[in-house]
DNA sequence: AATCGTTTTTTACAAATGATAAAAAATTAT
DNA sequence: ATAATTTTTTATCATTTGTAAAAAACGATT
């Protein structure tokens, strides 16, 4: 199992010191399936690293649920803009399976930024890559077709499939249950 | 007309030292329509202000073009994940009007963030609200149909909608130019 | 093993969207 | 001013997608 300081080490070499510093700051959490990690309306003051188990980044439209993101395990979640911007969260993040983390706090991250070069290199390709990772989601959206999208996160995410139901895919895919089964279907 | 200084100075307040030397380091360039100001494969190395005129931000697929995003006067362009990565771009910027933009590169953008922290804190919030804005994007696409994303397009962008032809406007929206010009039809 | 509740799949029908083609309008170039 | 090009509109048809409701499959609990 891997844990939130070797996974933001990879982004950038850490000195023994910041390895230190970091564990220091590091709270460990557990939540059951349908647990709130971060709630609507609040600051996501957390940057979340999924040990084990299965969030959903998602928001309430007007008659059902849209989900932005999965994360399991070993990935760094938050609320992106919420997290950045220290402002109200328009997303929620819900376990859908029973999860465990191990996060650190906007204030801490900002402390240690300050103190150690090497945080602040790996924090700013953390962004970089969630940047990269919404650009593709947009031009996914715009190019492919439910279908396409469909076969996409099969071949990314083979593991997450059984894990997924099928209601949840179908609203991350941003077509209905009823579309995703005909997919499905149809080989 | 605005400049690249005083509209980073928006989001976090500049020392006088800060803005000379921001100013020092702004380039000037002007633009024909259907000019490339960052090309798909290479790095985009610039934080683009435009001062006047209209660009995209698109790439191509199979048979068409699609629009990540417009921007026009007094905004920030920059691919933003090949900018932070510093990696090739997939995606381009064009001019769709003759602009004239003024520009910093990216490493002396990282070269102010590190003498001055008011330049660090507005270039972050620079971040912060690319994020946002993706976050939104995103959501649009998975909540809204084309006709709903058109409206909205429409309320927030008026004085956008004589400058963007139906085709780059359909591409944006993720529809057909048919489909866009159907929507509009029916009032 | 039987039942309840949930999730997934199927079906039928209606509405929306895309593809295509062609005409009309607007823009640009000569 | 005219021709050439591009953009927008209109129409038709085929396909896709959504809605609603029922049937089937699956899991948990007793």
């Amino acid at each position: 199992m891997g844990n939130l300081t070797t996974f933001l080490n990879n982004f950038s070499e850490f000195t023994p010191d910041a390895v230190n510093d970091l564990n220091c700051c590091i709270v460990e959490e557990s939540f059951l399936k349908g647990d709130v990690l971060v709630q609507k309306g609040r600051v996501c003051g957390k940057l979340i690293y999924i040990k084990k188990g299965l969030v959903k980044l998602s928001f309430e439209g007007d008659y059902k649920e849209f989900i932005m993101r999965f994360f399991s395990e070993n990935a760094l979640s938050t609320v992106l803009d919420s997290f950045l911007n220290q402002t109200p969260s328009s997303y929620r993040i819900v376990a859908i399976e029973p999860t465990e983390i191990s996060y650190i706090t906007f204030y801490k991250i900002e402390e240690l930024c300050r103190k150690h070069h090497c945080v602040e290199a790996a924090f700013r390709k953390f962004i970089a890559h969630a940047s990269t990772n919404m650009m593709a989601r947009i031009s996914e959206m715009l190019e492919e077709d439910g279908t396409q999208r469909y076969h996409n996160f099969l071949k990314q995410n083979p593991s997450l499939m059984q894990r997924i139901s099928l209601g949840d895919l179908a609203s991350y895919l941003g077509i209905t249950q009823v579309s995703l089964s005909r997919i499905r279907s149809k080989q």
